[in-house]
RNA sequence: GGGGAGAUGCCCGAGCGGUCAAAGGGAGCAGACUGUAAAUCUGCCGGCUGAUGCCUACGCAGGUUCGAAUCCUGCUCUCCCCA
């Protein structure tokens, strides 16, 4: 893994950068669509390289549950697998501690899962979360942590962080030859937490850092003041990701706190559930004011690949409950959030922040 | 011609003397979703009203009863079976 930073922009910490991985290169500030199970919902991943995405993330819990990871290595590899040739992030299960809390166990030694699938065991150790991301064979790696949601107490944040930690060095001595690895830093909303979580993870050799813990049900106005507070700090020659943000805004925001890399579920789960991105905000296209549009829903919020179909067609394809009205707010929505990506790193290349701000204020 | 079954809110469909403005679906309307167990979940859904409440409602018209969507009589209309 290589990553350059080519130019800051003036008055901000936001940064383009150019990071270099074994299936190509990405351009940061980057959104990653979501591919959970080697999939970006709905679509495929011609469409993923139509959209012009350079990279996507996957999950490795979610993919050794099913089909398994040795099975995907014996296939090929993940990116052979879902024949996706440019880069794959995965999650490595650390986000499942938290949405699968309820039928999982963690001790210091790992986070221990039953199967929502089949009820079957799985011992997810620090070490074996990063066997799994090798066998797929994936570009970047994420160290397996604990991630708390939100509200929490205190002590669970801080037990959270410091397992988090502690899984940390584990994760780096367990690591494949060549293997890229990014750490994470936990603490919650709590400042003092999230200082110490860095101090100790960013004092590793990671290839890149994530802030995690956020966007798990806080506020955005909790959320704001731990990027603004603890991106900048990440080491700055270093690729950084603030992990599952977000909405339009927060990205801006992130972006101008410093962060490169990014991924979250709601352009795609949003677009399953009728609601669409435009600069004028999120709209849900069923509702009945689209009835009789025989346009876009947003003049300034059309896509190639999506402006053949009018408000009131998509409208009539999630009434109807087809599933390609899915797909087409799915495509609407990734195009949207490529565009805004582009964007900002021409923003941030021209040293025009404020503009770009002033263009995604209603979004 | 004879015998049987049934008519409930926008639709389907429970209810079979009070606790019924009437279960449950669907449709309709409005929301939520942030490293995806989510093409899921939530709320509203006769009218007026902040709430209490009032009004209109279970094919139509009468009746029994303190009280009827529920019981009785007649009527209208549907469906099934036998000729």
């Amino acid at each position: 893994m290589q990553f350059e930073v080519i130019h800051t922009s003036a008055g901000t910490h936001a940064r383009a950068g150019v990071l270099t991985l074994p299936h190509g290169t990405v351009e940061t500030p980057a959104f990653m669509p979501v591919g959970t199970q080697g999939v970006v919902k709905t679509l495929t991943s011609d469409d993923l390289e139509s959209l012009e995405y350079e990279m996507v993330l996957a999950n490795a819990y979610h993919l050794a549950l099913r089909p398994g990871a040795e099975r995907i290595a014996k296939l090929g590899g993940l990116h052979r697998f879902m024949a996706w040739p440019r880069p794959i992030l995965t999650d490595s299960g650390g986000f499942q501690v938290m949405s699968l809390a309820h039928q999982r166990k963690v001790t210091e030694r790992g986070a221990w899962f039953r199967s929502h699938i089949d009820g079957a065991e799985i011992d997810l150790t620090p070490e074996r979360a990063v066997e799994i991301q090798s066998l797929l064979g994936v570009d970047v790696s994420m160290a397996l942590d604990v991630c708390p949601p939100y509200p929490c107490e205190e002590r669970e944040l801080q037990a959270a962080a410091r397992l988090t930690s502690l899984w940390a060095e584990r994760c780096l001595a367990a690591r494949s030859e060549g293997q890229t690895l990014f750490g994470i830093v936990q603490g919650g909303t709590s400042k003092r937490l999230r200082e110490r979580s860095l101090a100790e993870v960013a004092a590793l050799p990671f290839d890149g850092f994530a802030l995690g813990g956020v966007s798990v049900g806080e506020p955005t106005e909790l959320q704001r003041p731990v990027v603004a507070e603890f991106m900048p700090s990440l080491p700055a020659d270093r690729p950084r990701y603030l992990m599952g943000v977000g909405q339009p805004k927060d990205i801006l925001h992130a972006v101008k706190h410093g962060a490169d890399l990014f991924d979250c579920v709601l352009p795609t789960r949003s677009a399953r559930h009728h609601s669409v991105y435009t600069l004028k905000g999120v709209v849900d296209v069923t509702t009945a004011r689209w009835t009789e549009h025989d346009g876009p829903w947003d003049e300034e919020s059309v896509f190639p690949l999506t402006e053949r179909y009018s408000a009131a067609y998509v409208r009539h394809l999630f009434k109807a409950g087809e599933p390609t009205a899915a797909r087409i707010a799915t495509l609407h929505n990734l195009s949207f959030y490529r565009r805004m990506m582009r964007e900002i790193r021409e923003a941030i290349l021209s040293d025009t922040w404020d503009a770009l701000e002033q263009r995604y204020s209603e979004a």
